[in-house]
DNA sequence: CAGAATCCACAGCGATACTG
DNA sequence: CAGTATCGCTGTGGATTCTG
């Protein structure tokens, strides 16, 4: 057991953990469910993301099958980013989550915090 | 921006993720689900874990009002974990990401991967 | 344009030993 | 029993430079 990245297929949580870990990833899943993405499109979205880390998150997304990269063979290349239907899979569990935090905010900040 | 750690109020996202990463904090609120627990039950419910480490995580979850530590102030030192109702209200996300996990799992091993 | 390569800082996690 | 304290490794993420 070395990181959390291995996925066992005994894991269902595991597998949606290493999908969802990683500082970026959410950002990119969210701006992708809008329409397929350019790299750069993507940085323009992502500004406070590097080249590198938005590499390598795609990256490892599209080995989870969880986004598609299409690569043009033209000069200036030019890829394109899309969801698969598994990751638009993801699309309610993403809300799911969000609407769970702001729930939890809500409640957290309302709370008057009694030391 | 430092790390992922650093809640926003303006992120529900943010938010949800800082709760749920953390290698051990999954498997801890999976078994606070099922009641109140120990510090040494939890150790026997995950064998894996230091003490270290689920004195880290449990602090964390409490500092996020996720869970509460009642502390018996007895010879020997007893203290009991338990889900708040906000930590309650998490399971069905955690059932959410679960069962996508599973279906996930599903079609990815299901699909033949075409190299 | 979309990356690959390299170098580096630091947070996360673990092992172990000690304590009220 | 339920923690601290200390040490160290390793992986993640960041800055920068180079390339087809």
């Amino acid at each position: 057991m070395k990181h959390s990245k291995d996925i066992q297929p005994h894991c269902p949580m595991g597998a949606t953990l290493a999908i969802l870990s990683g500082k970026w990833k959410l950002l990119i899943l969210t701006h992708l469910t809008t329409g397929k993405k350019r790299f750069s499109e993507l940085q323009k979205c992502i500004p406070d993301i590097t080249q590198r880390m938005l590499t390598m998150q795609l990256r490892e997304l599209e080995a989870l099958k969880i986004i598609h990269r299409k690569v043009f063979p033209v000069i200036p290349p030019k890829v394109e980013y899309t969801l698969t239907d598994i990751g638009f899979s993801l699309q309610p569990v993403l809300n799911h989550l969000e609407s769970w935090g702001e729930h939890y905010l809500k409640e957290v900040l309302t709370v008057p915090d009694k030391v």
